[in-house]
RNA sequence: GCCCCCAUCGUCUAGAGGCCUAGGACACCUCCCUUUCACGGAGGCGGCAGGGGUUCGAAUCCCCUUGGGGGUACCA
């Protein structure tokens, strides 16, 4: 059998990290299994959807290297089916209107509870005489369609991550509403769980994974599958990203879409990384750090985890240095260019001397806009900090810099350099450690950063050496 | 309330009855490297929620308790 997933977002908001990572799964479960991987825009919320959310999900999933093999489905072009199929539901006695008003299932639910019982529709107009219906109508009242769900139904399933699933019809709320409330003599429009059955039945979908959130909607699902005599797909159900609290990560989290990630400097390689690694574990011996691509040759639901995952910034921030310290001088300085222009600077005409700019700092990266921070006494003039004219004012800093801008020769050599150091220190009476941190304050204007000679190296290449230290002693 | 799911270090996890004195990664601590901060290297701290079974033997199987989560829409 063809494998064919697909990922269904609604474009109310951007991107979110709990959509991506169930993207990241039906992704990594069609590669592995040369199947195909679709999307299906649900825009049926006329209120909320949005075209730039659409426009920010598909950029998200371009960024983040998860292809889709056929032209999105689009929802909202499809009502008219959907309609006619709640028309044969209501023609074939499975569904029928309800003209309870909100008020009436206000008080019902209420009831309920008060009894102690779970709150939900009595099925109280399921059959309905002629009669009854015709009299409702003439009051004027709107109706919703429901789809009848017998409590002695009993539904079963195999979760290919949580094994043998049993729902049973009483806990399901009583009949479901599959169109929304109209005049009697229309069908209004379709809601969820209709939808998505007839749309991913329609999109010929064999796998449908999404997160545990949605086990309740498989049981109702199943039962429309029945009804509507289409073959239902598997099932796979993953376990939710949850949030400092131990809760479902929500938008009020603070930063959980993909394009924040992007914005604060995060790759897509570090991304995709981290999902692929909350919820899922790779196998013995391929240790934590891989692509989707190379996910993708070994992901199965067997390891795939039942319980949640907490996200958590420390083990993200270590994957993005990760990936970032692995990248070549010359790739990651592609990388930072445009936030260093962004950020102002003059770049030098040669990008060699950039490359090598990058290199030096690169292993102080956690995120990429690091970069910007890290470059800056290069690039730029630095103002010294406190801690930096501190030093320069301790006792014999600023003469050994004088001796020592006397004996630098014109050209910078690093051992000539070291030897000199030496001397100077010795000569102006200073510990070495308290020369070379002068002349650190000098060149860079902080007390710590890359290594000293190799930075000083860089700067003099750039003929800014010289200057830096003699306006540090003046 | 009711239904469902879940339960190994602080976090993410390995573990499918003896290989477990429970392994790895992040975080944290110590040391090394180093003028400094990082990076890197070497160590360390730290866990099977509790109770019953089953079994010669249980982190692994079963039951109960506890805890956590999800769902209970005329949203998706």
């Amino acid at each position: 059998m063809t494998v064919r997933v697909r990922l269904a977002p609604s474009p109310t908001g951007p991107l979110h990290i709990g959509t991506a990572r169930t993207a990241v799964f039906n992704w990594l479960y069609a590669r592995r299994n040369k199947g195909r991987f679709l999307l299906r825009i649900e825009d049926t919320d006329k209120e909320r959807s949005k075209p730039e959310f659409t426009r920010n999900i598909l950029e998200g999933l371009r960024w983040l290297g998860i292809d889709w093999d056929e032209e999105p489905v689009v929802q909202s072009a499809r009502g008219a089916l959907h309609r006619q199929a709640i028309a044969d539901l209501l023609a074939s006695g499975k569904a029928y209107r309800c003209y309870c008003s909100e008020a009436e299932l206000e008080a019902m639910r209420n009831a309920r509870k008060a009894a102690g019982q779970p709150p939900r529709y009595d099925n109280r107009h399921r059959h309905l005489t002629a009669d009854q219906e015709a009299a409702f109508q003439r009051e004027g009242r709107e109706a919703v369609v429901r789809f009848a769900i017998d409590d002695s139904e009993e539904i079963h399933w195999h979760d290919l991550v949580r094994g043998p699933m049993a729902w049973s019809g009483r806990d399901l709320g009583g009949d479901m509403v599959i169109a929304r409330r109209c005049p009697a003599d229309s069908i209004g429009d379709p809601l969820y769980n209709l939808v998505v059955v007839l749309d991913d039945a329609f999109m010929d979908i064999s796998h449908v994974i999404r997160g545990e959130d949605h086990i309740a909607n498989t049981a109702k699902q199943l039962l429309l599958y029945r009804a509507l005599g289409l073959k239902a797909p598997s099932f796979a159900h993953t376990p939710l990203i949850l949030n400092r609290d131990g809760r479902k990560l929500s938008k009020r989290d603070g930063v959980t879409s993909i394009s924040d990630f992007q914005a604060m400097g995060y790759t897509a390689e570090a991304i995709g990384n981290y999902m692929g690694l909350l919820g899922w574990s790779p196998p013995q011996g391929m240790g934590e750090r891989f692509t989707l691509v190379e996910a993708s040759r070994h992901f199965d639901f067997d390891r795939v985890n039942r319980a949640g995952a907490r996200f958590d910034w420390d083990k993200l921030n270590w994957i993005n240095g990760q990936v970032l310290h692995g990248q070549s001088s010359t790739a990651l300085r592609a990388q930072l260019e445009p936030l260093w222009r962004q950020a102002g600077f003059t770049l030098a005409a040669d990008p060699a001397w950039l490359d090598r700019l990058t290199g030096l700092i690169s292993p102080s990266l956690t995120l990429l806009k690091d970069g910007v921070d890290q470059a800056r006494p290069f690039l730029t003039t630095p103002e010294p900090d406190q801690a930096a004219r501190d030093h320069l004012a301790s006792e014999g800093c600023r003469a050994a810099l004088r001796l020592l801008l006397e004996g630098l020769p014109d050209r910078f050599d690093d051992a000539a350099v070291r030897a000199l150091l030496g001397q100077v220190a010795k000569a102006a009476g200073v510990s070495r450690g308290v020369l070379m941190k002068g002349v650190r304050a000098a060149l860079l204007g902080s007390l710590q950063g890359p290594d000293l000679m190799a930075s000083w190296a860089l700067l003099s290449q750039r003929g800014e050496d010289r200057g830096r230290l003699l306006g540090a002693i003046d």
